[in-house]
DNA sequence: TCCTCATTCAAACAGACGTTTCAATCGATT
DNA sequence: AATCGATTGAAACGTCTGTTTGAATGAGGA
């Protein structure tokens, strides 16, 4: 049962096995319950440590609350990296891997990991970890979505137009995850799981850009629908 | 054992004060921490009321809590009532109404009320009073949006298109609402102040999903930059 | 073997929490 | 003036919280 790792060249092993088990424990339990909520009882029984283990490793509550977040970061970013692309891509291929891959990483392979919760619980309300947050994470690929949309409209877009179509592209994302339960009572079951997976979504997001950018055709095909119009603006 | 007084039928008092207060002092407490971190003592400090009057007149904090949310809900829904059109009425000009009107909802008039941000909190993690807020505030809206996106495409996307569409246009507002603090810190302040009050905000959402669905001109016109990607395709 | 020292443990701490108690108060009715 | 029911008040209840304590443990080094 007793381990005692005494790591003491931490260079070569990635940290102690009671701290990590802490962090993740206490990951899972803040994402689920929030900060208040979520008790270091609860967090160290399910790491299988002492209460006095928070203490002895984190000093309180609020350090142990930051370090988690920090965890999960950096944890999530490892697992989907930000896509590259070899030179001369285009643009437009580059905003479909950029919102698949951003719709990946806030809904999960599957099921929306605890990583994503406990980060989405800062930007919603943020706390002191929430700007090293947005300056570590969040500000790259706000800024990497941008310059595709510069490339792909090339450059006839202000930057300020330009940051306006990356929030409406973030937007439309951002919805699922951070209002799924309420989007999963306005839609259909069955649509929900054919229609509001991970590559319909982007699919459509992607689609819907392109369109507004003059990419691509309209969703709607404009000249079978004006006739309709000018019979309804006649009548 | 003193039952509390008929709290379901106001025929006898019409507006029964220090209920009021409560409600209202709640609901700002609420917004503010949270359900768990609000605590009874500093709602009934600002309400200006004893401890006891919570179990008096609402039996017990998580009562007060539903009552609050309800009440918020029905008090913002009275403020900014849904637009109404006259027969005729283009669907594209409603769709701009509708749009400012669901921003000016979100954001409120100067900044955000109290009420907002509680029903906000119900939304990004529901509770027992999510369903029936989105049942009787949320789906109205939600249908009515579809319908005008129905009109305006003259029938030629399924209910399944139509759906999707509207959830992009609610999550390109909801993003400012839900993670404005967040927004706030990837653009800058003069543009914020500039290009992110509500009328701008509503032209660009208006103006993005007309161009998606080809009701106007693109946001960036393809004749002239066609030539650019082709330039680019033949490199 | 003994000592050192990092780590773990059960137990207890003080404070805050939601809730309850019961007497005091007030206004209207008798 | 006396009575009654509704409402308010101050204080206390038991429980749960984050945190701390001080002894126990056990593996290396002397």
């Amino acid at each position: 049962m007793n381990s005692a790792p005494d790591l003491r060249d931490s260079a070569t092993t990635a940290g102690n096995e009671p701290r990590e088990r802490i962090l993740s424990a206490a990951g899972r339990e803040f994402a689920e319950r929030g900060y208040e909520s979520a008790t270091v009882r609860d967090i160290c029984l399910a790491a299988g440590v002492n209460v006095a283990a928070i203490n002895y490793y984190f000093g309180d509550k609020q350090r142990l609350y930051i370090e988690s977040v920090k965890h999960a970061h950096e944890q999530r970013a490892g697992q989907v990296p930000l896509p590259e692309w070899a030179a001369g891509t285009q643009p437009s291929r580059k905003l479909q891997d950029f919102i698949a891959n951003f719709l990946e990483r806030l809904l999960g392979f599957g099921q929306p990991p605890w990583e994503v919760r406990l980060m989405m619980r800062e930007v919603l309300h943020p706390t002191d970890a929430c700007r090293e947050l947005v300056e570590d994470y969040v500000r790259p690929r706000f800024e990497l979505l941008v310059s595709i949309l510069d490339e792909l409209v090339d450059g006839q877009l202000s930057q300020t137009e330009l940051r306006q179509v990356a929030l409406s592209i973030i937007g439309q994302c951002f919805l699922y995850r951070a209002a799924g339960d309420v989007v999963g009572m306005l839609v259909p079951r069955e649509e929900l799981e054919s229609h509001h997976s991970l590559a319909p979504l982007a699919d459509h997001v992607t689609s819907y850009a392109l369109a507004a950018l003059g990419e691509t055709r309209p969703l709607v095909d404009a000249r079978q629908r004006t006739i309709h119009v000018q019979e309804e603006a006649s009548s």
